[in-house]
Order: C-alpha cells, then structure tokens, then sequence
RNA sequence: GCCAAUGUAGCUCAGUUGGUAGAGCGGCUCAUUCGUAAUGAGCAGGUCAGCGGUUCAAUUCCGCUCAUUGGCUCCA
C-alpha cells in the first residue's frame, strides 16, 4: 500500500502494518516519540492497523493533537488509581483541556491534599508497570451491562446515537468508556503532576450534583514539567491582585464588602489619565458625553425587561410588599441614554448618534464570582450606545471596531487579545429574545462586516446577549482564565420595546438599530489587564507617579525643587523624595514601586545643573540636562512610548 | 450560589498539645550627607477577621457569620 507522509513523500508499505510499526521503520527516534496517528485527517491510536492507501501524519508531544492524547491517557491513570485507592467513587468525564487533564469523580467525601499525593504515588506505579491500552468494542447492552456500577457512564452510553459502536479503553484493571485516541501505554506519561482539587458540577449545570475534579498535567521529561510548573509560580508573581494590592493600586476592607474596591490614590490616578484620554478620543470620533443617574424607579426597568429577567442581578433598594415606590441601582446604561434619544424627536438626518458615558454599574454578582478587580459589584464601563439606521450599521460598527483597535494600540495590548463573534444559542430559549428572523439577519450582518475586515475571530454559540449578537474582545488572565475585555453588540430589539424611532425621508416614522459598545471596557478590569500584562510596570503615559526626584544630600533639595516645579507645570507627574538617603537604596525602592524614572541629584549635579537620570528596565541614562529630560518626557507621553 | 482552602502588625510569615503573642520587611524619630540592589540606633503598630458556645481561663477546641483565594456555574 502506498503511505503519504507529512511532508509529502509517498512510501510503499506491506498491507496491515500498524502506524507505530511504520513510524519505527521511517526513524527510530520517531517511534520513540510518537503518541497517536493522524490517518486521513481523522486521530488514531497507534496500534491501529493500516490497510490502504493513506495519508499518515505521525503525531508527538510537539503536536497539539499528541499532546492531548498524552493528557486524556494521564486522566485515565489518574482515574484508574482513583478507583484502586476509592473503590467507591464514580467517574464521570476526564478530557484532556489546554493545559492538561482533569477528571471528574463522585466520591463521598471530597479529596484532600493528602489524597492527591496518595494518587500521585499509585499513578507513578501505573505509569511504572507500562500497561499496554488496549481499545475494544461492545454492543450498547454489552457496555451497559460492563458499566452497570458506573451511573454517569450509564447516563452517557445511554445518550449515544442508537447507532453508533461504543468504544472502550482497556489498561490492566480499569476500563472506560472512550472515544479515544491514546498512547499505547502507561509508561508513556513520564512525568506528571496533579495540580488542584475543585468542585464542578456534572454537566456543567449548576442544577446537578457537584462532584470532586482533580486537575493535572504532564509531559515527556521531568525538566518540561518543572519549567512548566516555574512558569505557573512566575505568571503568579503577575497577579493584578497581588501587585495592585502591593503597589498601593487599590485594596479592599471586610466592612466594605465584596466586589467593591477601594480604588487608592495610584489607582485613581491612572483610571483618571485612562478616562481623560477615551473621553477626548470618543469626542473627537462624534460621540457625546451624558452624565445620568445611578439609580431609577422599578418602572424604567419594566421597560427594558431587567425587571423580568435581571432582577437577581440588580440591587434594589425598598420592599416591593411595603413601599409604594422601588428603585434600583442600574446594572446598564442603555435604558437611560434610550430616554435621552426618545426627549425629542429625530431626523434620519440627525443619525447616528452616539451617546458616550463613563458609567457606574453595579451588579449583584453571586458571592463566589468576585474576583479582583476583574469580577466586581460595582464598576466603570466606558459604555456608549450608538442609535443609527440599518443602513448606517455596517459603518458604526467598523467605526467601533477602528476605536478599539486604536485604544488596543495605545495600551500595548492588540497581540494579547483575541475576538470572538458571539452568537444565540438556538436551543435556549429563555435567554434569547424569539425573533428568528431578526436573529439571522443581524448575526449575518455582523459576520460580513468581520468578513470584510477580514478580522481573524473565533465562532461561540450561545454567547450572544439577549438582544442581538455580541463581537467580544477576549483575554487571558495570569491564571489562564478567559474574560471579555470589550464588547460591541448589534440590537435589534430593545430600539422597539422602548418605541423609540426616527423619521425617514418619506415621513415615515423608523425604528432604529442600536450598536452598544464599550471602547476600553471596564475601567477597572482593563487596569488588572494592564497590571498583569506590565507585570506592575504601566508605560509611562499612564503610570501614576513618572518621575522620582531624588536628594542624596540635603545641600541638592532646593536645586530639586526648583525641577519638580518645573516638570509639574509641564503636566509631569513628579514627586520629590528630599529625604537623603544611599543611591542604592533609594534606586531599590523606586524600582520595587515600578517608578519609569528617577532622577538624582547630589552636589555634582547641581554644580553643572544636570540630572543623573536612571530609566526602569534601561539603567543607567548618565547625566543630563533637566530640559533635554523634561523633552524627553513630554515626547513619550505625547507618543504613548511603551518600554 | 456550589466545592474546597485560608484569615495572627501596613506586607510576608512564625507561634501557642488552652494560661491574651513574636521575626523580617515597611512606618516614625534621631544620628549619618552619602554615588547605583539594603547606613546605624531607637520607638510605635495586634480585642490573633467578627459573634456566640464549651472552660476557672479561648488567638488556640466547637458552631455560625463575614472576608480572601482557586475551581464550577454565571458574567463586563
């Protein structure tokens, strides 16, 4: 039979040999390292037995596809000695994920820490013993007759198409229902690690029994594992919690209460320079400013559907039962712009308009949601709402998409991001307004304005907003945790359930689209983002303190004065530090406060009217003149400079 | 909300098998007037998250609450 490889060469091979045997015979080392086999596109186990003319790809840790099937075979051992240390608990799933393994079980009591080392113990006897994988299949009576103590394998076998030959793994005393592919043995997984204990439920709906999930990971060799796990410790040493907390960018008090910062006065500065800088950007793009309440009686949120549908999520403040009247705190903005547009009438010649507004919104998040300043209680969207014609959509849109890619640029953010178009989930019915039609259409609409722009995007379903499809603009926190940085939506819906409309130029009355759109998202979680990405260090247009002058003798203070005058009247954001200290000490200090600049100055600079100037992560600029600095300065913050 | 872990000084942590607590860093004061990752001395900071229970006695044991952290679910 004729086998074409990889990289296109096509071999004669005797009919019936396994894809491992002809990995063997292509190299050695490619026998050694192979894991799972892709025959005409479709990934197999290696002991699979060719038969025809094929295409034959063989796959290795280096390929993603290998890699998961390292993992999916980890979770199995991981299951099997689950099983030899818990007879008693069930299994429910173990896929292989992005950056490892986990696998679900039903135990009675939930696994400590100390279990997790047991687990580990028996697995390296798994791992030791080399058990060959061995896949087989059984009829549906068969497999459930073999599973019958197993309920959530039950559950699955029972939801597979009647049709479909059900597929099992086989290694020493376990065997699981699997799709497959795996490695073509135990003795495969050379070095592990499980990571964490969680609870998830089954399903992954909140309505099931939660169970104990083990997450874990591996790889081919020992040093992989430890640079994996120094990595993990490094990307910690990021953790917008910890640094902000650290770097006095905010902080939060018992009393307080969660999900609700306390933004201190390094925090506040840098969201102050963020806002200023979107607000004069949004302005200069044909947007205008509202300022309107936090709060409104239930009635407006009536309107809108909230009542109905969000209630759990608002605060609200009174007793339906007693007080005549209720309020709420908003959870969006768009109910109260919609009530500006509809205060007087508009012209098809008065569109798009485009209300902007850095908005305080607060949500009722469940207790265990909160996280940092990513998932708060109450927080900033710099949130607009755009209400134009159908025709003018396309163009809004693009418009959108051009301001928050400018925005991107300036913070240094564009390659760490990602965009996926959000779409209904069809199946789900009570989140989704029922409009099918309309659905297509603007889900169509937003696919070609992506197309056109040949935005590179991935596809979610049923991660649209209740209104309309959402294009979100996706990142990862230090944890490996996807969140939405910003978001732009096209609705279609609440335009007519607030009967808000325009004249066309037949005098007919119109009801408009609205774009909704954030443009840098929300103020605080955009700054963890930042935090994380800049490790602390935010470039210098939006670090709060830009420059540190420092004394080293008190004979150079009033020569420092004189420049921080000078800087601050030039918009440098500079403070003095007139305590005399040793250098090194006060270069430590300003370095472990992420400070872009400290200038010093001891009796030598002032003698020749120099600055000794050391930049973070540049060292040591030498002397030099305090206007050349302050030019400098002013240059990087007009250009965003990002070092 | 669910599963689990955690909560001792501003921060990082030690400690008490039940007899009300310490270290380093940070802060303040004084001395030092200095040259590129740590000058020296001294001082001040804690109802041991909160509330209840057991006990002669609770920071320690038990219960509840609150908060923090990692997941799940949900979401910007």
């Amino acid at each position: 039979m004729k086998i074409t490889l990889s990289d296109g060469v096509v071999k004669e091979f005797e009919n019936g040999m396994s894809a491992l045997l002809i990995a063997k015979s292509l190299s050695q080392k490619l026998g050694k390292k192979a894991l799972v086999a892709k025959i005409d596109r479709e990934i197999c186990d290696l002991s699979t037995i060719i038969e025809h003319d094929c295409k034959l790809e063989i796959l290795t840790f280096e390929d993603e596809e290998g890699k998961k099937a390292l993992w999916h075979t980890a979770s199995h051992i991981m299951a099997q000695a689950v099983k030899r240390l818990f007879p008693q608990a069930k299994l429910a799933i173990g896929p292989a994920i992005d950056t490892g393994f986990y696998y679900d079980f039903d135990v009675p009591k939930p696994f400590t820490s100390e279990d997790l080392v047991k687990i580990e113990k028996e697995m390296k006897r798994i791992v030791a013993a080399n058990l060959p994988l061995e896949r087989f299949e059984l009829t549906r009576a068969e497999a459930l007759d073999l599973m019958k103590d197993e309920p959530y394998k039950i559950e699955l076998i029972n939801e597979l198409p009647e049709d479909d030959i059900i597929s099992l793994y086989k290694q020493g005393d376990f065997t699981d229902l699997c799709a497959g592919p795996h490695v073509v043995s135990t003795g495969k997984i050379k070095s592990f690690k499980l990571l964490s204990i969680a609870g998830a439920y089954w399903r992954g709906s909140e309505k099931n029994k939660m169970l104990s999930r083990i997450y874990g990971t591996a790889f081919e060799k020992q040093e992989e594992l430890s640079e994996y796990l120094k990595m993990l410790k490094e990307a910690k040493q990021r953790d917008h919690n910890k640094l902000g907390r650290e770097l006095k960018y905010f902080t939060t008090n018992d009393a307080v209460g969660q999900g609700l910062p306390l933004i201190m006065p390094k925090g506040a500065k840098t969201l102050q320079i963020l806002q200023r800088f979107v607000e004069d950007e949004e302005e200069k793009r044909g947007y205008q400013l509202t300022k309107t309440p936090i709060m409104a009686k239930s009635d407006l949120y009536k309107i809108s559907g909230h009542w109905d549908h969000y209630k759990d999520g608002m605060f609200i403040l009174g007793d339906e039962e007693k007080d005549g009247e209720v309020m709420a705190l908003r959870p969006m903005t768009c109910p109260f712009q919609f009530m500006i547009y509809k205060s007087e009438h508009h012209s098809y010649r008065d569109l798009p308009i485009r209300y902007t507004e850095t908005s305080s919104l607060f949500r009722n998040e469940a207790s265990g949601e909160m996280h940092g300043l990513i998932r708060l209680r109450q927080f900033t969207l710099a949130d607009a709402h755009i209400i134009c014609t159908p025709e003018q959509v396309k163009k809004e849109f693009k418009d959108v998409l051009d301001l928050i890619s400018f925005i991107m640029k300036s913070l240094g953010i564009d390659k760490d991001v990602w965009y996926r178009f959000s779409k209904r989930g069809p199946a789900n019915k009570e989140k989704y307004i029922d409009n099918p039609a309309a659905w297509e259409t603007t889900q169509k609409m937003m696919k070609e304005i992506l197309d056109e722009i040949q935005m590179n995007y991935t596809e979610a379903d049923d991660e649209a907003a209740f209104y309309g499809p959402k294009l979100d603009v996706q990142f990862k926190n230090v944890f490996g945790k996807e969140d939405t940085l910003f978001t732009v939506q096209i609705d279609f819906a609440l335009p007519e359930r607030f009967e808000m409309y325009y004249v066309d130029s037949e005098n007919e009355k119109q009801c408009p689209y609205v774009v909704h759109r954030s443009s840098i998202g929300c103020y605080e979680r955009t700054l963890a983002m930042l935090l994380e990405k800049y490790a602390g260090a935010l470039p210098l247009w939006m670090a709060p303190e830009q420059v540190r002058l420092a004394a080293i003798t008190d004979r150079s203070v009033e020569y420092l004065k004189k420049w921080e005058k000078r800087l601050k009247d030039a918009g440098i954001r500079v403070s003095l530090d007139a305590r005399s200290e040793k250098i090194g000490y006060k270069i430590r200090e300003a370095r472990a406060q992420r400070v872009p600049y400290i200038a010093v100055a001891g009796d030598a600079e002032t003698e020749n009217g120099t600055l000794a100037i050391r930049k973070r992560g540049a060292g040591d600029l030498g002397q030099i003149g305090g206007d050349e600095f302050l030019q400098t300065l002013l240059d990087e913050n007009a250009n965003k400079t990002i070092f």
